[in-house]
DNA sequence: CTGGATCCTTTGTGATACTG
DNA sequence: CAGTATCACAAAGGATCCAG
Protein backbone atom coordinates (compact mmCIF):
# COMPACT_ATOMS: atom_id res chain seq x y z
CA UNK A 1 0.00 0.00 0.00
CA UNK A 2 0.76 3.72 -0.19
CA UNK A 3 3.11 3.78 -3.49
CA UNK A 4 5.80 1.58 -4.47
CA UNK A 5 7.99 4.62 -6.11
CA UNK A 6 12.12 4.38 -5.60
CA UNK A 7 12.31 8.30 -5.04
CA UNK A 8 15.05 7.25 -3.10
CA UNK A 9 15.20 9.90 -0.87
CA UNK A 10 11.49 10.17 0.05
CA UNK A 11 11.10 7.86 3.10
CA UNK A 12 7.32 8.90 4.10
CA UNK A 13 5.68 5.44 3.08
CA UNK A 14 6.35 3.80 6.43
CA UNK A 15 4.56 6.23 8.56
CA UNK A 16 1.98 6.63 6.09
CA UNK A 17 1.28 2.71 6.13
CA UNK A 18 1.08 3.15 10.14
CA UNK A 19 -1.23 5.74 10.23
CA UNK A 20 -3.71 4.45 7.08
CA UNK A 21 -6.76 2.88 7.88
CA UNK A 22 -10.23 3.73 9.20
CA UNK A 23 -10.20 3.87 12.80
CA UNK A 24 -5.69 3.95 13.65
CA UNK A 25 -5.76 7.46 14.72
CA UNK A 26 -8.65 6.50 16.63
CA UNK A 27 -7.05 3.90 18.57
CA UNK A 28 -3.59 5.71 18.36
CA UNK A 29 -5.47 8.40 19.97
CA UNK A 30 -6.94 6.80 23.16
CA UNK A 31 -3.92 4.74 23.70
CA UNK A 32 -1.83 8.10 23.93
CA UNK A 33 -4.39 8.57 27.19
CA UNK A 34 -2.46 5.18 28.64
CA UNK A 35 -3.10 1.17 28.34
CA UNK A 36 -6.44 0.33 27.08
CA UNK A 37 -7.90 -2.78 27.31
CA UNK A 38 -9.57 -4.63 23.94
CA UNK A 39 -12.68 -4.02 25.19
CA UNK A 40 -12.32 -0.48 26.08
CA UNK A 41 -10.94 0.44 22.68
CA UNK A 42 -14.21 -0.99 21.22
CA UNK A 43 -16.56 1.05 23.42
CA UNK A 44 -14.51 3.82 22.73
CA UNK A 45 -14.42 3.63 19.10
CA UNK A 46 -18.10 3.36 18.54
CA UNK A 47 -18.80 1.97 14.84
CA UNK A 48 -16.28 -0.15 14.98
CA UNK A 49 -16.62 -3.39 14.56
CA UNK A 50 -14.46 -6.11 16.38
CA UNK A 51 -12.81 -7.35 13.36
CA UNK A 52 -11.95 -4.26 11.90
CA UNK A 53 -10.41 -3.30 15.76
CA UNK A 54 -8.16 -6.93 15.74
CA UNK A 55 -7.14 -5.85 12.61
CA UNK A 56 -5.89 -2.70 13.09
CA UNK A 57 -4.46 -3.80 16.48
CA UNK A 58 -3.14 -6.77 14.85
CA UNK A 59 -0.99 -4.13 11.84
CA UNK A 60 -0.13 -1.36 14.44
CA UNK A 61 1.59 -4.57 16.66
CA UNK A 62 3.58 -6.06 14.06
CA UNK A 63 4.37 -2.88 13.16
CA UNK A 64 6.12 -2.25 16.78
CA UNK A 65 3.61 0.41 17.26
CA UNK A 66 1.96 -0.90 19.98
CA UNK A 67 2.02 -3.59 22.39
CA UNK A 68 0.17 -6.55 23.35
CA UNK A 69 -0.18 -7.79 27.41
CA UNK A 70 -2.64 -11.08 27.21
CA UNK A 71 -2.83 -11.63 30.88
CA UNK A 72 -4.02 -15.76 31.15
CA UNK A 73 -6.98 -15.17 33.56
CA UNK A 74 -10.57 -16.00 32.98
CA UNK A 75 -12.07 -14.83 31.55
CA UNK A 76 -8.88 -13.25 29.30
CA UNK A 77 -7.70 -10.00 29.70
CA UNK A 78 -5.51 -8.23 27.38
CA UNK A 79 -4.13 -4.46 27.11
CA UNK A 80 -2.79 -2.65 24.44
CA UNK A 81 -0.30 0.14 25.20
CA UNK A 82 2.03 2.75 22.78
CA UNK A 83 5.83 1.30 22.21
CA UNK A 84 8.33 3.97 22.39
CA UNK A 85 7.87 3.87 18.39
CA UNK A 86 4.43 4.52 18.93
CA UNK A 87 5.00 7.46 21.14
CA UNK A 88 7.35 8.92 18.93
CA UNK A 89 4.29 9.10 16.38
CA UNK A 90 3.07 11.84 18.33
CA UNK A 91 4.48 14.42 17.08
CA UNK A 92 3.44 13.95 13.36
CA UNK A 93 -0.22 13.45 14.95
CA UNK A 94 0.56 16.44 16.60
CA UNK A 95 1.31 18.18 13.28
CA UNK A 96 -1.29 16.84 11.18
CA UNK A 97 -3.88 17.98 13.81
CA UNK A 98 -2.23 21.69 13.77
CA UNK A 99 -2.37 21.15 9.80
CA UNK A 100 -6.48 19.90 9.81
CA UNK A 101 -7.54 23.73 12.08
CA UNK A 102 -5.22 25.70 10.01
CA UNK A 103 -6.47 24.31 6.58
CA UNK A 104 -10.13 24.85 7.87
CA UNK A 105 -9.69 28.61 9.15
CA UNK A 106 -8.21 28.91 5.81
CA UNK A 107 -10.99 27.53 3.55
CA UNK A 108 -13.28 29.55 5.35
CA UNK A 109 -10.78 33.11 4.88
CA UNK A 110 -11.19 31.91 1.57
CA UNK A 111 -14.49 32.06 1.09
CA UNK A 112 -14.78 35.28 2.86
CA UNK A 113 -12.50 37.61 1.02
CA UNK A 114 -13.57 36.41 -2.27
CA UNK A 115 -15.76 38.59 -3.21
CA UNK A 116 -13.19 40.80 -2.21
CA UNK A 117 -10.36 39.43 -3.75
CA UNK A 118 -12.30 39.60 -7.34
CA UNK A 119 -11.02 41.69 -9.70
CA UNK B 1 -12.14 7.48 4.19
CA UNK B 2 -9.85 7.44 7.17
CA UNK B 3 -12.51 7.41 9.92
CA UNK B 4 -15.40 8.73 10.81
CA UNK B 5 -14.77 9.01 14.02
CA UNK B 6 -16.65 11.59 16.38
CA UNK B 7 -13.63 12.08 18.89
CA UNK B 8 -13.88 16.09 18.61
CA UNK B 9 -10.51 17.04 19.08
CA UNK B 10 -8.87 14.55 16.65
CA UNK B 11 -8.43 16.56 13.16
CA UNK B 12 -5.93 14.63 12.29
CA UNK B 13 -8.04 13.25 8.89
CA UNK B 14 -8.08 15.99 6.53
CA UNK B 15 -3.86 15.93 6.47
CA UNK B 16 -4.19 12.17 6.23
CA UNK B 17 -6.86 12.21 3.54
CA UNK B 18 -4.76 14.54 1.42
CA UNK B 19 -1.64 12.00 1.37
CA UNK B 20 -3.37 9.14 0.79
CA UNK B 21 -3.38 7.14 -2.63
CA UNK B 22 -0.84 4.99 -3.50
CA UNK B 23 0.91 8.05 -5.65
CA UNK B 24 0.18 11.33 -3.90
CA UNK B 25 3.27 11.65 -1.65
CA UNK B 26 4.97 10.99 -5.08
CA UNK B 27 3.65 14.03 -7.04
CA UNK B 28 3.63 16.14 -3.66
CA UNK B 29 7.17 15.26 -3.60
CA UNK B 30 8.27 16.14 -7.46
CA UNK B 31 5.75 19.33 -6.96
CA UNK B 32 7.95 20.47 -4.27
CA UNK B 33 10.45 20.83 -6.63
CA UNK B 34 8.17 23.04 -8.82
CA UNK B 35 5.35 23.51 -11.13
CA UNK B 36 5.60 20.58 -13.42
CA UNK B 37 3.45 19.87 -16.28
CA UNK B 38 1.13 16.83 -16.45
CA UNK B 39 3.63 14.87 -18.57
CA UNK B 40 6.28 15.49 -16.60
CA UNK B 41 4.73 14.13 -13.48
CA UNK B 42 3.79 11.12 -15.17
CA UNK B 43 7.66 10.38 -16.45
CA UNK B 44 8.95 11.27 -13.77
CA UNK B 45 6.54 8.52 -12.00
CA UNK B 46 6.89 5.56 -13.40
CA UNK B 47 4.10 3.19 -13.59
CA UNK B 48 1.53 5.44 -12.86
CA UNK B 49 -1.67 5.29 -15.36
CA UNK B 50 -3.02 8.55 -16.40
CA UNK B 51 -6.43 7.49 -14.70
CA UNK B 52 -4.56 7.41 -11.17
CA UNK B 53 -2.75 10.56 -11.80
CA UNK B 54 -5.19 12.54 -12.89
CA UNK B 55 -7.39 11.21 -10.23
CA UNK B 56 -4.72 12.18 -7.95
CA UNK B 57 -4.82 15.55 -9.10
CA UNK B 58 -8.39 16.03 -9.09
CA UNK B 59 -8.43 15.00 -5.49
CA UNK B 60 -5.22 17.59 -4.56
CA UNK B 61 -7.11 20.11 -6.83
CA UNK B 62 -10.26 20.20 -5.17
CA UNK B 63 -8.72 19.72 -1.52
CA UNK B 64 -6.64 23.11 -2.61
CA UNK B 65 -3.53 21.22 -2.24
CA UNK B 66 -2.41 22.18 -5.77
CA UNK B 67 -3.08 24.69 -8.27
CA UNK B 68 -4.22 23.82 -12.05
CA UNK B 69 -3.10 26.29 -14.41
CA UNK B 70 -4.22 25.56 -18.35
CA UNK B 71 -2.79 27.32 -21.05
CA UNK B 72 -5.41 27.65 -24.12
CA UNK B 73 -2.43 26.66 -26.43
CA UNK B 74 -2.21 24.05 -29.43
CA UNK B 75 -1.07 21.23 -28.04
CA UNK B 76 -3.07 21.68 -24.78
CA UNK B 77 -0.34 22.49 -21.72
CA UNK B 78 -1.28 22.42 -18.00
CA UNK B 79 1.12 22.96 -15.29
CA UNK B 80 0.12 21.75 -11.43
CA UNK B 81 2.38 23.55 -8.83
CA UNK B 82 1.65 23.53 -4.77
CA UNK B 83 -0.81 25.64 -3.20
CA UNK B 84 0.45 27.89 -0.34
CA UNK B 85 -1.52 24.84 1.44
CA UNK B 86 0.11 22.21 0.10
CA UNK B 87 3.51 23.62 0.82
CA UNK B 88 2.30 23.64 4.50
CA UNK B 89 2.40 19.89 4.02
CA UNK B 90 6.36 20.11 4.17
CA UNK B 91 7.05 19.89 7.78
CA UNK B 92 4.60 16.54 8.07
CA UNK B 93 6.25 14.97 5.21
CA UNK B 94 9.56 15.59 6.72
CA UNK B 95 8.52 14.48 10.17
CA UNK B 96 7.50 11.43 8.77
CA UNK B 97 10.23 10.89 6.69
CA UNK B 98 12.69 10.88 9.81
CA UNK B 99 10.01 8.75 11.29
CA UNK B 100 10.54 6.33 8.53
CA UNK B 101 14.40 6.93 9.02
CA UNK B 102 14.75 6.49 12.74
CA UNK B 103 11.85 3.57 12.70
CA UNK B 104 14.48 1.41 10.19
CA UNK B 105 17.31 2.26 12.57
CA UNK B 106 15.38 0.87 15.56
CA UNK B 107 14.26 -2.11 14.09
CA UNK B 108 18.00 -2.87 13.01
CA UNK B 109 18.96 -2.49 16.84
CA UNK B 110 16.21 -4.47 18.08
CA UNK B 111 17.29 -7.70 15.91
CA UNK B 112 20.99 -7.06 16.75
CA UNK B 113 19.97 -6.68 20.32
CA UNK B 114 17.89 -9.63 20.83
CA UNK B 115 20.33 -12.00 21.90
CA UNK B 116 22.07 -9.57 24.31
CA UNK B 117 18.67 -8.53 25.67
CA UNK B 118 16.80 -12.15 26.06
CA UNK B 119 16.61 -12.74 30.13
C1' DC C 1 -13.71 -11.35 27.18
C1' DT C 2 -10.83 -11.71 23.30
C1' DG C 3 -10.48 -13.21 18.90
C1' DG C 4 -10.94 -16.29 14.59
C1' DA C 5 -13.50 -17.51 10.16
C1' DT C 6 -16.67 -16.66 6.53
C1' DC C 7 -19.22 -14.12 3.27
C1' DC C 8 -20.37 -9.89 1.13
C1' DT C 9 -20.09 -4.90 -0.30
C1' DT C 10 -17.42 -0.92 -1.30
C1' DT C 11 -13.52 1.45 -2.79
C1' DG C 12 -8.92 1.97 -4.74
C1' DT C 13 -6.24 0.76 -8.53
C1' DG C 14 -4.85 -1.08 -13.24
C1' DA C 15 -5.46 -1.83 -18.44
C1' DT C 16 -7.06 -0.24 -22.41
C1' DA C 17 -9.37 2.35 -25.91
C1' DC C 18 -11.17 6.78 -27.22
C1' DT C 19 -11.34 12.26 -27.73
C1' DG C 20 -10.71 17.62 -28.23
C1' DC D 1 -0.92 16.77 -24.76
C1' DA D 2 -4.15 16.20 -21.45
C1' DG D 3 -7.91 14.06 -20.45
C1' DT D 4 -12.42 10.76 -20.33
C1' DA D 5 -14.85 6.25 -20.24
C1' DT D 6 -15.33 1.46 -19.39
C1' DC D 7 -14.19 -2.92 -17.71
C1' DA D 8 -11.82 -5.82 -14.44
C1' DC D 9 -9.43 -6.93 -10.23
C1' DA D 10 -7.55 -6.64 -5.54
C1' DA D 11 -7.79 -4.91 -1.19
C1' DA D 12 -10.28 -2.59 2.67
C1' DG D 13 -14.06 -2.66 5.33
C1' DG D 14 -18.61 -4.51 7.40
C1' DA D 15 -21.89 -8.26 9.18
C1' DT D 16 -22.45 -12.29 11.26
C1' DC D 17 -21.51 -16.54 13.41
C1' DC D 18 -18.25 -19.55 15.97
C1' DA D 19 -14.61 -20.65 19.81
C1' DG D 20 -11.32 -20.96 23.83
Amino acid sequence: MTANHSHEDCVVEPALDVLFGKWKVSILYLLFQGTKRFSELQKSIPGITKKMLISHLRDLEEQDVILRIVYPSVPPRVEYSLTETGQSLGPILELMHQWGIKHEEQLMRKRSSEAVTQS
